[in-house]
DNA sequence: CTGTATCCGTGTTGATACTG
DNA sequence: CAGTATCAACACGGATACAG
């Protein structure tokens, strides 16, 4: 009798034609963003991604990652024998929206509660190289800079104005070790690398001092 | 007993010091994102935000108001008399979420999966000017454009490649007039402006039809 | 008209345990 | 290591009813 639910098709959508209403039907589900946020430098296996974010549950994981893959965003595969694990990695479209994540996350970064005690991922930090820099400091300056946290490695990139950042080893001018929030009072803060002691330094190291003060975070706000 | 919850600060947090995480605290609860966006054009009465948010139910949108008050993103204050009404308005700080809205509305945008029949309202529509305006196309050239859709009104003012956008009236080359969605064609679809029957044009005709095309969806995925 | 308070069905979340 | 199964708690949406 009362079981009748009008036809609705009330999949937890919001009904409104406005992109950003299509785009939090795909991102605004809880971890959805930030597992993107996690596959943004590159492909990921399962065990990498929960190791980038704090708390998750191993079945909600699964389902993000379904989710995002019937989107469209993000896309399975299995790499072939002897590493016969599978990975998942973005789609064209999936890379495309770094430009909303930094977006985001420059903008919250901005509220007085911010906590930089909490745990923080190694792609956290490498994509804040990217939101933080100032491209005028910046200027002409090109540099190879690598970073490495443990296991895996990074480098990034800068020239003409704009920094690039990809999972690997390379051919570098400098490498600085450390945990990723080590780099935090550097990136965020304005300190100078060399006051930092838990991250060190290979190569050469005005290369690395100098490349550190290109990014500022913006002012608080309050 | 068991109401020993561990000392748990768990209120729905990332524990993550990542922006981007910090940012889907404040703006991932569902109608968060929207309902900044409804008042991304400024200050708005209740009624008028639940009429732009389809099917938002009243207890819903006092709860996000709240929450995104405490969060210092949004702030109400109330006229004085004789319009004794309380109105919500996005703070400094607020404000300055509009890149994130319109990165994520530009980004989702791009999925075959839109659907440009759902409702629509007018701050959907007057942000998408700002959002999708081709800043080449428009070069040096000024213009200011108005836009009526019944009650509310909007000016649109083109300078220096970049548009403006408040509400109400003001002095106007152009004035246009129709349902929101009935722009749509013209500035997603690139359909000249002169084959929309459905918005009616006072004022200078070609101002009116040079500015709606200077506007272009980004193409499709996949 | 502008909200607030309460109730309840339902879906989602997340902890734990478990399987290949 | 990579996921699946189960289940309790809770957040959400919708329907009221009600107050200024």
């Amino acid at each position: 009798m009362e079981l009748e639910k009008v036809t609705k098709a009330d999949k937890r959508r919001y009904d409104d034609a406005c992109g950003a209403a299509l785009g939090m039907e795909y991102v605004g589900e809880r971890w959805a963003l930030l597992l993107m946020r996690e596959l943004l430098l590159g492909p990921r296996r399962f065990g990498e991604l929960r190791a980038g974010l704090p708390g998750i549950s191993a079945n909600v994981l699964t389902q993000r990652l379904s989710g995002l893959e019937a989107a469209g965003i993000v896309h399975r595969h299995r790499l072939p024998p002897p590493a016969n694990v599978q990975v998942y990695e973005l789609t064209r479209w999936g890379y495309e929206s770094e430009p909303v994540v930094l977006a985001l996350a420059k903008w919250a970064l901005r509220s007085p509660t911010h906590d930089p005690s909490l745990p923080f991922s190694a792609v956290s930090l490498m994509l804040s190289l990217k939101m933080l820099l100032l491209p005028e400091r910046a200027g002409g300056w090109q540099a190879r800079v690598a970073f490495r946290f443990g296991e895996d490695a990074y480098v990034a990139t800068l020239a003409d104005g704009a920094l690039h950042v990809r999972r690997g080893a390379g051919d570098v001018e400098a490498t600085l070790s450390g945990a990723p929030s080590a780099f935090l009072p550097v990136v965020y803060g304005g300190r100078p690398l060399a006051m930092v002691e838990a991250i060190t330094v290979e190569g050469n190291r005005a290369i690395a001092e100098r490349f550190t003060t290109l990014f500022r975070l913006p002012p608080k706000v309050e």
